[in-house]
DNA sequence: ATAATGACTGGGG
DNA sequence: ACCCCAGCCATTA
């Protein structure tokens, strides 16, 4: 159940996913201290793993704290994630890991993400506007 | 209510 | 760089 009111741990975690720009990246941690806690990085990519297909959410722009792209059950999903992120114009180094120094996302504070939540609420479908794609 | 689970993380060896 | 381990956490595959 929710710590507090308000949308779901996963639901904020799109909300902020959501924000990060084209040719950007950010941590699991990242997101998880923007939402509360850091510590709940796992749970981050939890919800990553759950988010529903065709949900407009980056997926691909959260990688973890080393710079790379974290391994699943389905081995293809590294290549798959990192063509997404090169399309993109993020270059891997031959370590396999990106330079966070120059392609991590700079963030947003959590009470910034809800109001522009809250702005798309109630702005007109065709007038909304969007950080990310 | 409990245990299990996983796209994490930081620290050690 | 690589492998392992012990915390940590929301949700329930």
């Amino acid at each position: 159940m929710p710590r507090q009111d308000g949308p779901s741990f996963f639901t904020r975690v799109y909300h902020v996913v959501r924000l990060i720009p084209r040719g950007k990246v950010a941590t699991y941690g990242q997101v998880a201290s923007i939402i509360a806690d850091p510590q709940a990085a796992r749970t981050v990519g939890w919800a990553l793993n759950k988010l529903p297909e065709g949900k407009a959410v980056p997926w691909h722009r959260v990688i973890n704290a080393q710079g790379r792209i974290s391994p699943r059950r389905y081995a293809g999903a590294i290549s798959e994630q990192r063509q997404l992120l090169e399309r993109e114009g993020v270059v891997f180094g031959a370590d396999g890991a990106v330079d966070l120094e120059q392609y991590q996302w700079e963030g947003l504070d959590w009470p910034d993400i809800e109001e522009l939540e809250r702005g798309w609420a109630t702005e007109p479908p065709g007038r909304r506007w969007r950080l990310g794609d």
